[in-house]
Parts: C-alpha cells; structure tokens; sequence
DNA sequence: CCGATTTACTAAACCGATTTCATTCCGGAT
DNA sequence: ATCCGGAATGAAATCGGTTTAGTAAATCGG
C-alpha cells in the first residue's frame, strides 16, 4: 500500500508521546491542562505530522456543528447575494461555516432542505424566505436549532427577526407620490404569502387613506415577485381606464420587469408615469432616467442576523431563555429621476 | 428531566424489534438484508418516534459527508450568484449539501477557507476564485477532495475546470469594435491574477494583431474587478491623448463602474466613445444605450461543474484514475447599441 | 432428503474526536 | 515528616451511526 492513512489524533498522541486527551486539549487552545512545554511539543507534533482535525468526529462527541443553514429564496438574486454575503461575513469570522439552501420560492424544497440541514446538526438556521408556512420551522428549533428570520416574519413562529418597517418604507414611498399630485397610484405585489409582501400593501392603503383616497383593488397588480411578473403586471396596467400616473414596484425583480414592460409599451417615465422601485441596485442610477428606489440594506440585514445567531447560540445552556428580538433595520428612500409630477390630462 | 432526549436508532431499533444495523439496512433503502415486512415496521416506528438521523454520526463512519465546498469570490455579485446558483441546483438533486465561502479576493481567506473546509470533510471542492496559487487546492486534494474550478484555472493545479473560452471571447468583442471602423480601442482589466483576465488581454491583443494594429500599453486600464476601479480607469482614460474611441470592459463590476465614470464625464455613447461590457446582465438593456456584452454562463458553468463534481465522485474507487477534464462553454456576445462606428475628428 | 447456498438478521468493532474521572506529581502548609 | 490542594495527565467512556463477521434458518438442486 503506497497510499499513507491520514494522522489522526491518536498518531499525534504517540509521537508526542502524550495521550489523546492531551492533544485534544492543546489543539482546542485549553489553557489549563498542559504545561506550555508539552503544549509547544504537541502543536510542533502536529504540524510536522500534517495533521489536520476532523471536525465531524468532532461535533458528533461535542454535539455542535459550528455549522449554520442559510435558506434564500434566490442566490441568483444580488438582494439575497447581499444578505448572503453579510452573513457568510460575519459567522466566519466566528468559525462558523454556513450551509447553502436555494428555496425558489418553493415550500416544498424549503422543507426538505430544513431537514437535510437538521440532519447535519446545524446549530442554526438563518432564513430568507418568502414561506407562509411555520412548521418546518418549528420542527427544526425543536431540535435544537436557533432560527433567524431574515427580510420575512413568520406568523405563528417564536423567532429573532431581521427586517425594515415595511409598512412605513411603503407608506413613505406612496407619501412621496401623492404630494407629487399622483391620484392613481398601482402598485406591483408579489403573491402576499410573505409579511414583507402583505405589509408593504398596507403601507400603501395607509397613504392613500391619510390622504383622503379610496382604495381601489384594481389597481393592485398581483405578480410573483420575478421580472416577468413586472412585465406582465405592466400589461395589466396599460388596460386600466383611467391608466395610473405612477407605479410602485415592491421588489427589485418586479422593478426590472416593469422597466422591461414601460419601456416595451413606450411610456416615459417620469413625464407620462412616474415609477418607485425597491430594493435599490447600483445601475438604477444608470437606467433612464435614474429610478428612484428604495434602499433594503441586504448586506446588513444578513450580518446583524448573523450577529444575533451568535449571540443565542453563545448564550445557549442559559438558566434564562432569551427572549426573542424583533430587530428592524432602516430602509431609506433614495429619490432619484423617475417621478415628477402627474402629466396633465 | 422534562425534556425528552431525541431518539437514536438504537431507540428506533428496540421499540421495532430488531438490530441498529437492520434499522440502518432499512432507512438507507438498501433493499436485500431485510423482509419487506420488517422494513416496513422499521419505517413505521422511526415515523412514530420522529427519528431524524443524524448526518454527522454517519459520516464519521462512513467518510462521507456529503457536502461540497463552494468558494466565490463574492456571493453579493450577480455573477458569482448566478455560479451557486447553478451548482447549489444541480447538487441539492442528489442530496449533497454546499458549504459557501466567501473569498472577497482575498487569498488569505481563500486559504483559511480551504483548511476548514477540509477540516469538515467535504467530499469535493468548487471555486470560482481568482486565486493564482494552487497549494491549498493541493493539499486539499491530497486529503481526497475533489476539486472543480470554475470561471478560471490555476496553473499548476491538475483539476477540472469549467470555463468559457475567454481568448476567442474577448478577440471577438475587440474584432467587433475593430470592424466598426475603431483604432484606438482601450480595455480595462483585473490585477491579472486569474487567468480569465489574461487570457481576455490576449484575446484583446490577438484581434489587434490580426488587423495589423500596434499594442499600446497605454490602452490597458488595470483595474481591481470592481466597480470603483471601472469608474477611476474612466478618469485614466480621459486623460490619453489621442483618447480612445472604444473601450472593452472585462467583468460586470468594471463595466459597472466604467457607466458611471462615462456618465459622470458627460461622455456620450456610442456617438463620443463605443462600449461593450461583460458578464451580461439583465439591466445592461435598460441602460440608456442597451448596453453590448459577453454573455457570461454563470448558471450553466454552476450548473456543469457540479455534474462534473458528481460524476467524479460518483467514480471513485474505480481502478483507472479518470483524467482531467477541461469543458468549455459558449458565452455569446450579445449585441445591443452601445457600440457604433467612431466619431469623426 | 441432504449438503450447499442464500437470506435475514445480530453482535460487536469501528470511525476520530471530546469529555469524564481517576491518578500522579508537586510544592507548600502544618 | 506528613498531609493537602491543585495542576498535569491519561485511560476509558462516549457520541450515533455504518460496516464486518458470523449465525441460524430458509431455500435449492439433484
């Protein structure tokens, strides 16, 4: 056999002629426990050895995995790449790997990737999802894993949330439209499984109501939150009589298909429709004109969900539980060029 | 004690009857050792009890765990996104899970990444870094993890690669920009550490060469593969004299930055300077002009190396060694209107 | 009807670490 | 000289599965 076994603990035991224990002791950085001269023989041992630990074995005796799931509804998506990205930043820094979920908006893969991942023993669960449903959820905390709720709430679940006041953001947003002089605002939704779906609808009702309109439920396009919803919802839009003077695109993937939609229909945006996007990308400035948005701070929505996770699993074995946190985030309007007044008729 | 300990198999296989390793026969589907009626009763009572198993446990012994590494170098880009996207889809197929690491071009962290990943027992290894050192995918192979690379290759290292043929890529988009009539063509470019940039350079070069034009250094604008540097290779630009009448942005997030720089100079294109892009995006259509680009596959490329993955190791343990595979996809230019022939002076 | 397989199944070893508990060793207090 | 407490260390149990080796019963061919 020319093939050598790779070292274990036990042949970095022997050649240092210390037990296992000790070596245990030493590579886990344990003060206490070993003098600094075996410790220095142990790690120079190590090294010259190539030994290399095996975290599996690790974690099935010490019963965690400093391993955490991060479900996204789209990794394709850079607003889900954002909080991925502030999440991977964060728990690496702390030793913790994070296992990649792709839900696709689907229940169904989002269960059975909930389970895959309390099967590896994740010891938490950070998710970014639009699921309307708490079970798997529940499932997996009472196993033992910590859940964060990015973007999302889930109703009826007993978990930290990560999140901007979606009620107020929408509110300012058709705020900002109607002192403009819009009348007839639309606004683009997605299938209103999510809070952050059904709150940015409210946010909406709630301007026009301050402001004196009606409600009209016509002019709530219902799409599926992807670019070729916007696109179709604009279709819609065009039929409606009188035609809206300005829309509301409550996500980044709606936004883009609506800019596809407007620009396919021939209408000009701000002197014929004024248009509000939503979570804010860098080339919305580059459009035409410049698309007025708002800012859903991705990257940090994922670090200080992150950073939450950390700080439940570090207060784990508590004599008190924790008690869950709300935490919500500031979503700025940036205004840009894509909404003037209403054109006169 | 009010809280109840998860059941094990053991638990699963004394309340069904029978041994820890016929529940283990029955629950991995391993259809002979076991009557129908015995698998079926071990089913049932793992349901009944709420058995999950655990991962870890069954990896330890088994050395596999079913888990890839996947190293990006930034999960925030679209690109990068579109990369785990593809892989995460064509992996979670099969029941592997993927462990994200974030690199942020850094090869320091690229390499802590590796260790942990190795530490974990990662079956295989996808990276889609610009890394230009190849020892830490050394060792990790040498400890049995397979590796893919994605995007570039790392001289040195004897792995697959899923790539797209960068060289003719790029001398198409300069060929293109030559045929309009251009002379002075400038390109921006990364650190040139990866090989995807210096083979887009060459590609540059070779068109220039075939039409019998001179290298001029000057024309190179070395950037940093992010916006910020696209938008400062703008100002380098403005100051060549006689300035260039093209410019060949190599990834998205310089193409990005070099719009804003254009922008920000009052440049009109493609009447004052012609531009094509790469990494295509969606939005690069709404820009005013739609933009012109390489159609990058991230997707595919994702999608392509994780079946690569799967195959290898699906293969191992084979007698014969499989050899290296190099796949290299198509990446279209896709032609909008941010080029035109040159202005006349 | 008998020896030879084959089939269903179990007991026990094993994977490679962590953790518990016992032991040894030491200097200092009595 | 003796006793004591704490620090250093090791032996062995443990985590929860998979895998191997072995056994008893069922099946088969002639």
């Amino acid at each position: 056999m020319e093939w050598r076994r790779r070292p274990t603990m036990e042949d970095v035991a022997k050649a240092a002629g210390v037990s296992k224990a000790t070596v245990s002791r030493v590579l886990a950085g344990i003060e206490s426990g070993s003098t600094p001269a075996t410790a220095e023989r142990v790690r120079q041992t190590a090294l010259r050895l190539g030994y290399v630990v095996n975290s599996i074995a690790a974690s099935l005796r010490s019963r965690q995995s400093f391993t955490i799931g991060l479900l996204l509804a789209d990794v394709a998506n850079p607003f889900f790449g954002g909080i991925a990205s502030g999440v991977e930043s964060r728990l690496s820094q702390t030793g913790y790997s994070v296992i990649l979920g792709n839900t696709g908006n689907s229940l169904e893969r989002e269960r059975a990737l909930v389970r895959v991942l309390v099967e590896k023993q994740i010891d938490g669960l950070i998710a970014a999802t639009s699921a309307a449903s708490a079970e798997h959820f529940h499932e997996a905390q009472e196993r033992g894993v910590q859940v964060v709720l990015v973007d999302s709430d889930v109703p009826g679940l007993e978990a930290d949330t990560v999140t901007i006041d979606n009620r107020a953001t929408a509110e300012a947003v058709v705020g900002h439209l109607l002192e403009q002089g819009h009348r007839r605002i639309a606004i683009v939704t997605g299938p209103m499984d999510a809070t952050f779906d059904r709150h940015r609808l409210e946010g909406y009702r709630r301007a026009l109501a301050r402001h004196g309109i009606a409600y009209d439920e016509a002019l709530v396009l219902r799409a599926d939150l992807l670019a070729e919803g916007g696109e179709r919802a604009v279709d819609r839009l065009l039929e409606l009589d009188p035609r809206p003077t300005a829309l509301f695109a409550t996500n980044n993937m709606m936004t883009q298909g609506v800019l596809v939609g407007l620009r396919r229909a021939g209408l000009r945006i701000p002197d014929e429709i004024s248009l509000v996007g939503f979570d804010d990308q860098d080339w919305y400035a580059l459009c035409h004109p410049p698309l007025s948005a708002v800012l859903n701070p991705a990257y940090e929505m994922g670090h200080v969900a992150a950073d939450r996770l950390l700080t439940r699993l570090a207060g784990r074995g508590e004599r008190v539980e924790q008690p869950v946190e709300h935490l919500v985030l500031d979503a700025p309007l940036v205004l840009r060029a894509s909404t003037a007044p209403p054109p006169q008729a």
